[in-house]
DNA sequence: AATATATATTAGGTTAGCCTAATTTTTAAA
DNA sequence: TTTAAAAATTAGGCTAACCTAATATATATT
């Protein structure tokens, strides 16, 4: 519980670096991702750079060290298990589990999460589809891609979302549109890249190009040409 | 998660207040209570009075209103709440289940503990025998008393206890005393309190007075003299 | 290149929570 | 009741995390 600041500054550089695949990290970009202002981001920057957890200078901007990294994914791995635990084992759904678990990964209870990532059976992907690291702090390999680089016949299952505001998933919701759920590629409108799908639980179903950038999806059809 | 602070100092004036009973708690018990120094907790106070969770004054000491302890009872609520979820659902025993909720009591999520309430079946009692107050702040009632005042005959169930340090129940767990177990009282040496005890698994314990003085038990021998 | 815009950085300020040292009250003991 | 010990209070400091305003430095855009 202690280090809870440290926590989100490193969880949040770590993720424009290595899930928004941002090639440079900004104090500005921090700051937004933060909600604060710059001028507290760059004060915060000198404690964590004299405590090696990170180097920053204006042309390669913020770099994670080796035990910043380490942090990071540990607090991601806790974040992942208590939203899975929270939607398997306590009937949280996807849009409630976020929030609460944004609290729990700073508890940091080693026996705690072990238990608890035990007990769901050591899953590898949380509820919105995100790898979960294991303790060695390794993300277990998935061939997932975008549904919006999917083609007309692809069988594709749906294994993640790139956004976990409440509106996207509950939109999700509403069209039907579930983690794991199974669909077929049925039309890509060339002009504006909306897709079609369907399956046996929904006849017909067109999602935006702006949906699918979001989420992910695993081709299923044997030889298909998306890959 | 915010107010951790004023969740522990509203927490610590409850416990010595109605759990120590001391009629008058001052600025320097609970500094000592909370390991920090007097000047400290003065100013504090001053926090927690403007904000009308306490008032103040030398003669009549700290004295929690009604929201302050509303407050308190809700930390403690989530506390064995958590402590009970650990020890029932997640293996861990006596002594390491307070260390644990210690972090998660602050975690104010009204549907997460309300969940882990239910999964574990509305329980009035914590693993240490400690009531649960309801959501209403309502503590459950029971007829437990101190081992120390039983008397030889009595049928004892230990029903809690009165420290949580890690010695002391390693010690009870050493002797083979657990929550629960059934004895009876075989003698007690007038010289100085000690009490012997037995029951089938256990042929034969001595208990000095003081620790018996921090186990609470029930006598459930009908018509005892001990009540 | 000259200007406008955006970013980075510095300076100085605030609040919460803690601390030590010094002072004032109380309380207790000789 | 005078002295000693304990408790309460005040004064003044410190650090972490924020902030605003001002300045400096890049980046873009005419």
């Amino acid at each position: 519980m202690n280090n809870i600041t440290d926590d989100n500054y490193l969880k949040a550089i770590y993720h424009l670096r290595y899930s928004e695949k941002r090639q440079l990290v900004s104090p500005t970009m921090l700051a937004n991702e933060l909600l604060i202002k710059p001028p507290s981001v760059l004060e915060k920057l000198k404690s964590l750079s004299t405590r090696k957890y990170l180097t920053y200078d204006k042309e390669s901007g913020i770099i994670l060290s080796k035990v910043g990294i380490e942090i990071a994914i540990n607090v991601i791995r806790r974040h992942r298990i208590w939203e899975t635990y929270l939607h398997k084992h306590l009937g949280f759904n996807w849009s409630e589990v976020h929030a609460a678990a944004e609290d729990l990964e700073h508890v940091r209870n080693e026996k705690l999460i072990d238990k608890i990532f035990e007990v769901l059976g050591n899953p590898e992907f949380d509820p919105h589809g995100d790898p979960i690291p294991n303790k060695q702090g390794v993300f277990p390999k998935s061939d997932r891609k975008l549904l919006s680089s999917s083609i007309i016949g692809c069988k594709v299952i749906i294994v993640g979302v790139n956004e976990h505001s409440d509106s996207f998933l509950k939109y999700l919701s509403e069209i039907n549109l579930n983690l794991n759920d199974k669909f077929t590629i049925q039309k890509i409108i060339e002009y504006d890249g909306s897709i079609q799908l369907k399956n046996r639980k929904i006849e017909f179903v067109q999602i935006s190009k702006l949906i699918a950038d979001k989420i992910m999806v695993r081709c299923e059809k044997a030889n298909c040409d998306c890959k």
